[in-house]
DNA sequence: TCTTTACCTGAAGTTAGGTTGAGGTTGTAG
DNA sequence: CTACAACCTCAACCTAACTTCAGGTAAAGA
């Protein structure tokens, strides 16, 4: 069995389209080589280069900084271990700190279970509002920028 | 001091551009009254919806699904406790599901450091990738469809 | 009153992340 | 050697979530 997938081949073994990967070559996330006539074949280790997109997009962080990751991932070759700390690290503490963010909110939202919100000063959900308010801010600043700006 | 808020005032208060707020009028999030003057007012609840929605949005959560959640919650009065109940009991599903995507996520992440990442057949991430695939996927199906589906 | 600032509407533009389609080429199975 | 599936490129289109712009009205202060 052929070392080289074709890109209908790589498509069925991601999950992703066609269109996503020729997509994805474009933004640099992944390479190809090509045939003498002109069509693309991938190296194996374009499926994990591939996982590790699945998993950012699902995360929900924006390609340009999977890309960013994974530039710290040579192409072409296996990753040597340091390669693979360094990203995995980098990963990690966005992973962290998103979970921190999602588990802190997720409990107030329950602090506010039958407390019925009325008042404007103690409730958490009101609170949050008003110091994002204060903070000059505008829609989005946690899921496209990195969330690093929550409230502190 | 006047309980009717200007669209201004909202957008200070809330943090959200004024035209964001003509947004969410328009999705229906919020609601405002008007003036003689064809001017918006809103009820002070408002700025409680419009942290639930900052909420949301932070998390990733589509404002499709905000404005749903933000259904069971009723306008120009302040929602009973059950009301109240009914919607955090939604969205702490929600981010319960999450938290523990990424935790699991993080982990995986976790056990790849060092490894290296040669085996095909048992890296966590290699292996995520192709069971993917077999399900016949495609991408973004967890943070747009409501994450119901991440290898089981 | 006059002027400035805040508002109004509707349409068009923006970025991310892709998909769809048209028109043409390659590779492979019969 | 001829179909036919798979591939190629490029441009146009799509949704979400907004912002910007143009052209016009309202409200508040000097």
């Amino acid at each position: 069995m052929s070392r080289e997938l074709s890109v209908g081949q790589v498509s069925e073994r991601s999950g992703f389209a066609v269109s996503a990967l020729h997509f994805y070559e474009k933004k640099g996330l992944i390479r190809s080589h090509r045939t003498s006539g002109n069509q693309r074949r991938y190296d194996r280790d374009v499926l994990r280069r591939l996982a590790i997109v699945r998993m950012g997009t699902e995360l929900g962080i924006p390609l340009a900084e999977v890309a960013e990751a994974l530039g710290h991932v040579p192409v072409g070759h296996t990753p040597s271990a340091a390669d693979w700390r360094l990203m995995s690290e980098l990963w990690h503490e966005k992973l962290d700190r998103r979970i921190v963010l999602m588990t802190r909110m997720r409990d107030e939202l329950n602090g506010c279970i039958g407390c019925g919100c009325l008042s404007t000063s103690s409730c958490p959900l009101m609170n949050s509002g008003d110091h994002l308010a204060e903070e000059g801010s505008g829609p989005r600043r946690l899921m496209r920028e990195g969330g690093e700006s929550y409230r502190s």
